[in-house]
DNA sequence: GGCCATTTTGAAAACGATTACAGTCCAAGC
DNA sequence: GCTTGGACTGTAATCGTTTTCAAAATGGCC
């Protein structure tokens, strides 16, 4: 208030001297309350108060060699989905006192830096990816490094496998779609998929693909790319066919506006004459004209799952390269966009 | 590949000693590459590259007393609101190579942890702070702390004031939103306002209310709070009204949203028989039915705004306690939950 | 070749914590 | 009274950088 404000903040040291004791009781006072006598405790205690102490996390992270603190690294940090798998995340992490660094992928390239950066050079003892489509090169740099373990994928993950990671159920996710529209009666349902080469797409395809087996239907699909613009492309073609399909299911639920938005201009109606089933239920689907019938992924769960994840591989040390995979369930959520065949 | 993996992390030391030359000179020649002679230079870049060599923040920081890290810490990391903000930060950071730390206002506060905390301990050198709300005394350490001028506030702040901050243009904003109402040739036009006590309750019912003086119209003002279900009571309230109002200027576009609900639900259409314009232009307005009419707050802009000045007076040291306030532009963006009135 | 000014260099002292190790103290046991 | 053991303490080394300061190398010039 008068003078302390200007001067440069306690150190240990200056603890310790106001307490009368070694810098080690300090320490141990912070760290293991119960190895030090009441009368220093509390005498150190006092001392912190006083002297406004804070322990300074740059030395003290030099000395134990952890930071205590996660990198979380997306595509997009504007991009609304992710943002809930990062409240997730912290949500997940509050409770070990974790902190929190983030960085999207885009930027973090484009400045040369790497995957591992962070977590070779210390700034972060552990790393959640949102992104399955890093740099090969990186990737394989990644997988066989010493620090590969404290890496987990959440959502996304390299096409290529081998890593821990939590994702959403996708594939059940798709069949649980299918199913819906088939016990609405539609027979002819097809499909719009996600952009080629993509883990989601392929997940979300095969899911189909096993549904439309399973109750005997002909998979078709239609290549999207999760965007509006795939779903609007999609409407065009699908009014074309003979004879047209009366359910489709979408990748996304993007692609579901952009397919329904498309088949309105045609002046055909969802869902009189066509069902439409989305996948990912974002808030704007509630909402949507008509509320969008979707696959709903938790993504505040997905979030912490992944944070424990990564936290018990932290922990449980020598879990080796054994591929650690978690899916998170996912739900259909019953709205307006699907109805009856012929109703 | 072989043995390096397993092996702990190339030091400053190890790539001195690989390059035949002292930690002084690999450390210069990462810092300042002209103080260090080429043949030097080479022999130590030649040394990083096979070692594998990456400096250690930790040490790095607690020599330097700099973490080279920006806090941000926001109400809700779920709120894609913040999120682009969010992004503009990260934007705006970038270029200087400071890293990003996230927290929630709620997680903080409730790990006992403070503002100043993560200033304190080093592991920021800044903070942007999406919250206006804090806790008074924490408002009060801050102020008095020689930290203060590290901290600036960004689309909320205090409500007392004194701090550096980063707003949207909220007052010019509410006059915009009037005078496009009055343009219309609407004369009777109420506000329905944010939660008591927000300052952007505040600044935005002053704005609408300088208008109307401007404009010689009576300021008529409903109670809401941001929230949707605010919206929808005050459309119970305002139908009620006789003569009934023709023009509804909502604080924020989820208010929007309820109250146009509202009226629908009272056989009242927008815009026919009543105009209605919100405040933000989130992601979801423009695909409303009817599309809003409303204020656009550049979030990413002003995220990019909060964290250029935080950098500016980082460097600009004694900048004082002087109050540094900046406006970021808004914009009326015209869709169609406005008309003509009578039209 | 010798001298001086200018680069370049290296040795060593921080930065502020944690912790291994070696004491000190005191009560209990003989 | 002397040991022994256990509970606390303190000393000092250490983590990996940056940076000061002084020494060494270089080069220009006579």
């Amino acid at each position: 208030m008068t003078e302390a404000n200007v001067k440069k903040p306690a150190t240990i040291q200056d603890v310790a001297r106001c307490a009368n004791v070694s810098v080690a009781t300090v320490s141990r006072t912070l760290s293991a309350p119960d190895s030090v006598s009441e009368t220093r405790r509390d005498a150190v205690l006092r001392a912190i108060e006083s002297t406004g102490y804070r322990v300074n996390r740059a030395a003290q992270s030099l000395r134990t060699q952890r930071s205590n603190t996660v990198l979380v690294l997306l595509p997009s940090l504007a991009n609304p989905f992710f943002s809930h798998v990062l409240k997730g995340i912290a949500d997940g992490l509050s409770a070990s006192k974790q902190a929190l660094l983030v960085a999207e992928t885009g930027q973090m390239f484009s400045a040369g830096d790497d995957l591992l950066t962070y977590l070779e050079d210390q700034r972060a003892d552990g790393a959640i990816v949102l992104d399955g489509a890093l740099p090969t090169a990186s990737l394989q740099r990644l997988k066989q490094s010493r620090l590969a373990s404290n890496v987990v994928f959440a959502c996304e993950w390299p096409a290529r496998g081998g890593v821990p990671s939590v994702r959403s159920a996708n594939e059940h996710g798709a069949v649980l779609a299918v199913r819906h529209l088939h016990a609405l009666g539609h027979r002819n349902i097809v499909h719009v998929t996600g952009p080629i080469g993509n883990v989601l797409t392929d997940t979300r395809s095969e899911g189909y693909r096993l549904a439309c087996n399973e109750l005997g239907l002909r998979a078709t699909f239609f290549q999207g790319d999760f965007s509006l613009q795939g779903g609007v492309e999609a409407a065009a073609q699908i009014v074309k066919l003979e004879p047209r399909p009366t359910a489709v299911f979408c990748a996304s639920d993007v692609t579901a506006f952009g397919l329904i938005s498309g088949l309105t201009r045609f002046g055909i109606s969802v869902p009189n004459d066509v069902s439409v089933v989305g996948f990912d239920d974002i808030e704007y689907s509630e909402h949507f004209v008509p509320p969008l019938t979707t696959v709903r992924q938790d993504r505040v769960t997905l979030g912490k799952a992944a944070a424990r994840l990564l936290l018990e591989n932290s922990k449980g040390q020598v879990l080796g390269l054994e591929e650690r995979v978690q899916e998170v369930p996912v739900e259909l959520v019953l709205r307006k966009s699907t109805a009856p065949l012929g109703a």
